[in-house]
DNA sequence: GAGCCATTTCGTTAAATGGCGATATATCGT
DNA sequence: ACGATATATCGCCATTTAACGAAATGGCTC
């Protein structure tokens, strides 16, 4: 019960789901998934690390990186099975479909180049940012 | 995406669970499952509402009581596809179980007694009430 | 070792959520 | 119509949670 909780408390925000989704198929380093959903590296470090508890995804460590992967063969079935039914809803899905979009721009650009945008504070690559008379700037 | 997040948030609490899972192959009245939980009778609406507003169960007016059964054929697949995988990660929990046995108990109880019961405040059907050496009980 | 850097942990804050009791709504029986 | 009753809604409080920035951690490179 308390397995299945951890997995059903996980997938209940949208940011998660969003970066469980991110991570089908492929690996990505955290800076990477800061770039996809756009929040502090604090939180989104917590956000792994609560898929991460519901053993929805794992990571290993190279160097001072840090690379995330979709759960395999030694997690729990529970997970498994919930991994597929949630990639079987969220086909489709525009709000995935454009993350997907953005990931091959996010790809395209150096890891490296990533944290020291993040770090300074620029705009996220590949992401329209819009600009009122005032000056201020929202994504 | 709304609807997806709209069910997964709500299997992110145990309590609904523990109500989804015994409309598992019966319908229950709302008297009935407030028995089964032992939660205020506003909370367990709450929680019902929440549910439905998922689409994972439904619910079917006989009077003034209120019938609930888990969501049929004209549910969204989505929903379809989340409760088998929740019933599968559910057989044999152990929580779960003991709900079942105490349904049996309920079950065997007239619905009018039981909200007769619970509106004068008696201690549940078939559930052990343990008490303090100062007469404090709880269940 | 010193400094830099990617990530995590910690502390705080604002918002969301679960719980309850009181009240409202709808339906039955008289 | 009136009271009784089963459920739903509302208003409130306590707890949880998502978000951030600051500080800590672990791992480079010099």
């Amino acid at each position: 019960m308390f397995e299945l909780m951890a997995i059903t408390k996980a997938l209940a925000d949208e940011n998660r789901v969003r970066l469980l989704a991110a991570l089908q198929g492929r690996e990505l380093c955290v800076c990477q998934l800061i770039e996809l959903v756009g929040l502090a590296p604090s939180t989104v470090s917590k956000h792994l690390s609560i898929l991460r508890g519901a053993r929805l995804i794992q990571g290993r460590k190279e160097g001072r990186w840090m690379y995330y992967r979709m759960a395999g063969d030694q997690a729990p079935p529970e997970a498994r099975k919930a991994i597929s039914w949630l990639l079987a809803c969220l086909d489709g899905q525009p709000r995935i479909s454009a993350d997907q979009d953005r990931l091959k721009q996010i790809l395209q650009t150096d890891p490296e180049l990533l944290c020291r945008r993040q770090a300074g504070g620029q705009p996220p690559v590949g992401r329209h940012v819009f600009e009122t008379a005032t000056g201020r700037r929202y994504p």
